[in-house]
RNA sequence: CGGGGUGUGGCUCAGGUGGUAGAGUGCCUGCUUCGGGAGCAGGAGGCCGUGGGUUCAAGUCCCGCCACUCCGACCA
């Protein structure tokens, strides 16, 4: 391809809406186009990359067994009514009726047309298990979409689903999927771990995420420094320390003024954080519960709510907190509530003694409060986020470290929740119905390219692994009016050509370093420059990812340019 | 959903106290250039987000709306 010919507009000057270097460099790169607030065009070279990444992709998950297939992206209510979903996706989902009123949505992900495609066609254990995959655009009204294709409205995914008998098929065909992952991470060249994850309101009993390591990722992980242990931050376990065994003094209520905050109150009582214990009041479907966590650390609302199968929570409103308590907020405590309500304490906290905790009363706290005889848990469970330094709940020896994440993919075990609500069935060999035991299993493909550019560019641009490069050679002629050296540069590309290479050609009639310039914003992997010394056969060949050029004769730059 | 910010040529932005719309960059033409986003000269390109209001007069002041964006909350 001539870049003369291109559709294509490299931009000199910092788009500014863009934060992060991978919006940042598709935007400028001319890869992606806006059109709303988190929809996006794949212009021609976004879109050549893009197709390789879905290649990659494809390639994987024919190797592993699953077949693919396309459904509609625009769906019927009736598909997601089943599962009671079309209510609990709330506002997050794309919603529009046709002209005869019947209500339809934009498929925000496609457990249930999946599930009913399978169990309309399915009726016998002989025809499992199977494994059926698509890879198409979803939808979902995100309250903030941000960072460009990291977190978009519109976006595609390839989604995978996979219908076992039991629970052991299902652990291999999650297994398969799982490797299919690994491998296609590890083609696309990412740095990734994968974690364990919170299966959320998927359900299920397990779920992995697939995490390109990245400061600008949204995901927090947690990871052992021993044992290998990793999860997302709001699955990952932490163990607690021993438990305090001195002595119980008496409790004392004590006169703090105007202290709402921890800090305030470590520097009212000269102690640290860790001598306190916070009650944060939570509303979990309307019923209110009392959290309580040490103060320096911070309560894990996906753990909170998983313990109470929450469908919604968020924290008491102040007026009700006031109601509660009889107190301002910032005195909350599990003594003299005014009002009982069910009282839940991490399990570090069960361990502590003689703490301090709000007494309900405005300006004032209590002091040498323990459990059991100031007040009774109404449940110890893990309720806290694990911090950078904690003992890892695995090998109990390691430290936990902390680092951010973009989540690539997601893997779960979902077991029967879909099956069994939509009647996905089939006979055993007694002629006995079950119902499928399903996985499902995801990739951002269009997030995996932003995640691509944050690993893989620097100050003047991308660079692309050759597996993805939108094309893999570019060859730079230095003047476009030079006879001689156009038919060097000519000669190079044309056998390229010949040879099945993807080349671009750069005959613009522009200066060298704008060339330069463009070839290294656009991430090509080698470059090859035609100049000075054309009229004596030597080129000089320059990796995108290497500093150093070398100069060789147009021969070896042809066979160099073959190989990459 | 709460709080902040911004909407002016393709892009990045400037336009005290109201008075005929600007720069840089990109684009087109010509000349000179030609190894890391060249120089000079000429040129095209704007419903100043949108609706209303105040005024002789609104990019500018007032009110509403919309869009985009940042922080937070939320997130199969």
């Amino acid at each position: 391809m001539k870049v003369s010919e291109l559709f294509l507009a490299t931009q000199r000057e910092i788009p500014a809406d863009a934060e992060i270097p991978s919006h940042r460099l598709m935007l400028r790169a001319g890869l992606i186009r806006k059109m709303a607030s988190g929809v996006y065009s794949f212009m021609p070279m976004g879109y050549r990359t893009y197709r390789k990444v879905e290649a990659v992709i494809r390639e994987e998950m024919d190797k592993a067994g699953a077949q693919e297939l396309i459904m509609p992206a625009l769906l019927p209510a009736e598909a997601y009514q089943g599962s009671g979903r079309w209510e609990k996706f709330g506002p997050e989902m794309f919603r529009l009726s046709d002209r005869g009123g019947r209500s339809f949505c934009l498929g925000p992900t496609h457990e249930e047309p999946f599930t009913e495609a399978v169990r309309d066609s399915i009726r016998s254990y002989k025809q499992l298990p199977v494994t059926l995959y698509q890879i198409q655009h979803k939808y979902r009204d995100e309250k903030r979409p941000r960072f460009g294709v990291i977190r978009a409205r519109e976006f595609v995914m390839k989604d995978a689903y996979s219908f076992d008998v039991d629970e052991a098929g299902l652990d291999i065909s999650y297994k398969k999927m799982y490797d299919a992952y690994r491998a296609i991470f590890d083609r696309l060249g990412l740095d990734y771990t994968i974690v364990d994850a919170d299966s959320g309101a998927m359900g299920g009993s397990g779920s992995q995420e697939f995490m390109v390591k990245s400061e600008v990722g949204e995901d927090a992980i947690c990871f052992c420094d021993e044992c290998g242990y990793a999860a997302n931050e709001e699955k990952a376990g932490w163990t607690r320390g021993a438990a305090d065994t001195a002595a119980e003094l008496e409790i004392e209520k004590i006169h703090t003024p105007d202290v709402k905050t921890i800090e305030e109150l470590c520097g009212f009582l000269n102690c640290g954080p860790d001598a306190f214990v916070k009650t944060i009041i939570y509303n979990i479907d309307g019923k209110f519960v009392a959290a309580m966590c040490r103060g320096d650390r911070d309560i894990n609302e996906t753990k909170l709510g998983n313990l109470y199968d929450a469908t919604e929570m968020e924290l008491a409103a102040f007026a009700d907190v006031e109601m509660i308590t009889g107190a301002k907020v910032g005195f909350a405590g599990p003594v003299n509530l005014k009002q009982k309500i069910e009282i839940v304490v991490d399990p570090e906290v069960a361990g502590m003694k003689n703490f301090v905790v709000g007494a309900c009363e405005s300006d004032y706290h209590f002091k040498n409060v323990n459990i059991g005889r100031d007040f009774e848990a109404d449940k110890v469970a893990d309720i806290t986020n694990a911090k950078a330094g904690d003992i890892c709940p695995k090998c109990g020896k390691g430290k936990l470290g902390m680092a951010r994440g973009v989540e690539v993919g997601h893997i779960f075990k979902l077991g029967t929740k879909y099956s069994d609500a939509l009647g996905c069935v089939y006979l055993d060999n007694n002629g006995k119905e079950h119902s499928m035991v399903m996985g499902c299993y995801g990739i951002g493909v269009s997030r995996v390219l932003a995640a691509i550019i944050e690993q893989y560019h620097d100050d003047d641009g991308i660079i692309w692994p050759s597996i993805v490069a939108p094309y893999k050679v570019i060859v730079v002629p230095t003047k476009a009016n030079d006879e001689e050296l156009m038919s060097v540069a000519n000669k190079i590309y044309d056998e390229l050509m010949a040879a099945g290479v993807e080349v671009l050609i750069d005959d613009r009639n522009e200066r060298p370093g704008v060339k330069f310039k463009d070839a290294d914003l656009l991430g090509i992997p080698l470059r090859i420059t035609v100049g000075r010394r054309a009229s004596e056969g030597i080129v000089e060949v320059k990796r995108r990812n290497e500093s150093e050029a070398s100069e060789i004769t147009s021969e070896e730059a042809i066979k160099l340019a073959k190989e990459i």
